[in-house]
DNA sequence: GTGAAAGCGCTAACAT
DNA sequence: ATGTTAGCGCTTTCAC
């Protein structure tokens, strides 16, 4: 920490006394115009600026959230990031941002490094590794320290606490209605993340939609990215599919650049729609018509209700806020 | 911040001194081995953690460090983001971000919240607005606080600090040079941030090299995404080109479209390089060969001296680490 | 209108 | 081996 000016210093400087200086900085009523503004003076052409430590220690609170997130490399925690980002400046708080790298140990430590006091809330993303294990007393603990805590996305049923999720299931319900609704009569689903929570969500309500039509659901499931392309050329050679939904964006390209090897036209031979609205959508060829979670939005929904909460705002009762996707329209599909 | 128990609620409970138990918990050899292990069982049972803020004032010392980035939602930040993340939490450090999006205000706002004793160092890349303001206020009054400090890839010559830098102009003269092995002889250079220094830097480093290869210097300079099809198609319609050199990816990518659309095969008709090794050039069609600048390195880079100079292991004198970049070769080049 | 003093939670030099 | 004391920088009650 650099070497500061302190209030005392400035008590010297001024030939008054600490907590006069205190007060002449506050604007105090207490302290007289004059000797004010000599202060004022004073701390300016010492560039003084308040050691927010100490403010913190003595006011027990630090003005600033503590995030968690998985990884970020991933565009959609990015995004959630931004939104907190905004509404916590808005509101004239800090973000502290940890990485859990899907680890559970890195996630605990992380959940440590707030519950210390450093923070006066966290909002968080469970890391995969926890999902799995469901071994969850680093936020047991957090829970009895009073901890405000809001997770997003990735949330534990067993804890409780404030939340905010994504409507996965309805997300790809309605991809499918609206595949079915150009005229698709094959939709094939492409997961890359069965694995996850989200991922099931996704394929249940793609099978829940299919059924409704009356069609088989016709699942790949493919656990890296680089079996997409010899996976879909296999179902092209083998059967007639005139769209894919894909679990992510990511392989939803895949999935085009596959067509493409396979001479099919997008979208007038197979219309593709991926989940998640980035950039690697946006700059796709053709530009993928995707489900977006609104993800920016999603973090300031978060960071909302976190510091509704820190402030007292809330009643006690946990808040779960469920946020609706919207289907992003672009060059991928069809436009009847 | 949550309600804690503390120091004296301990040696309330035990019946010491605070600085017994204190002492207890830092395993001082003071104390000894059956009063230690009475305490430190009272504190378990309390679900005891020492508060952080009491110790950064006690200490002086936060164990944070500071990042500004300009934004999030560049991929090139958050792998620098990754690295400088890795770096930090190796060597037992946290780090905040503020987000400066750009804008002088808001990076001079993320200065001061940094200045007032939070953290022990800062990181951080200049806001677009101050590299074209110079107005560099903020900058000096933190070089007067002595904050450590280290900027990278967006830097600025009239401030003294540590600095880490990409060779922008030799990534671009290398770039040019490996289309030209490859038999390009009408290269263009597309650039949607010429009004940057890295910008600049890229098209210096582009026109050096034609103009080594007796080729004429072509430059599309754009300052929207969404001029790029337009503009790229007229040179088609009305130049033979044979590469295209794009100073981001996001330009690589739309260059590709432009060129699909105008009936040309890429890299058989044409070649496109980009910079940035990001995601939207993995997953672009045909996949993009790219300019790396190795980011999450810069990043740990960056860290490593910024950690260096707070714990005092560097000489007076800045340091100055320039990054080379690295070809990444995939398909949008011809492979010969 | 200004100052003295206590205290936020912790550590550490200095007694005992 | 344990306790007393002072102090990190600040705010805030209470006296003067």
């Amino acid at each position: 920490m650099p070497s500061k000016t302190t209030l005392k210093d400035l008590a010297n400087l001024a030939g008054v006394s600490v907590s006069t200086v205190s007060k002449a900085l506050n604007d105090s009523p207490e302290i007289g115009a004059r000797t004010r503004q000599r202060i004022k003076d004073i701390a300016e052409s010492c560039n003084y600026v308040p050691n927010n430590i100490a403010r913190s220690l003595k006011s027990r609170s630090t003005k600033t959230i503590g995030v968690i997130i998985p990884a970020i490399l991933i565009e959609f925690f990015n995004k959630v990031l931004y939104g907190i980002e905004q509404e916590a400046t808005e509101r004239g708080y800090k973000i502290v941002i940890c990485l859990s790298n899907e680890s559970s140990r890195k996630e605990a430590e992380s959940i440590n490094t707030f519950i210390n006091g450093s923070v006066d809330g966290v909002i968080l993303s469970v890391a995969e590794e926890t999902q799995k294990s469901k071994v969850y007393d680093h936020f047991e603990k957090s829970a009895k320290h009073n901890m405000p805590m809001v997770m997003f996305d990735r949330v534990l049923d067993d804890i409780t606490c404030d939340k905010v999720t994504v409507d996965d299931f309805e997300g790809a319900f309605n991809a499918v209605k609206f595949l079915s609704d150009l005229g698709s009569k094959n939709i094939l689903f492409l997961n890359p993340i069965s694995n996850t929570s989200v991922g099931q969500h996704r394929e249940d309500g793609y099978v829940k939609a299919v059924s409704g039509l009356n069609q088989e659901p016709n699942i790949v499931n493919v656990s890296h990215y680089t079996e997409i392309e010899k996976a879909l050329s296999t179902v092209f050679n083998n059967q007639k599919i005139d769209a894919i939904l894909a679990a992510d964006e990511y392989s939803a390209a895949l999935a085009q650049n596959a067509a493409r090897l396979n001479n099919l036209k997008i979208p007038q031979d197979l219309s593709v729609i991926g989940f998640t609205n980035g950039m690697v959508a946006e700059y796709a060829n053709p530009s993928l018509t995707v489900v977006s979670q609104h993800a920016e939005n999603i973090g300031k929904i978060a960071a909302g209700i976190l510091l509704d909460r820190i402030e007292g705002k809330l009643r006690a009762e946990p808040v779960n806020k469920v946020v609706k996707t919207k289907i992003v329209e672009r060059n991928s599909t069809k436009n009847i």
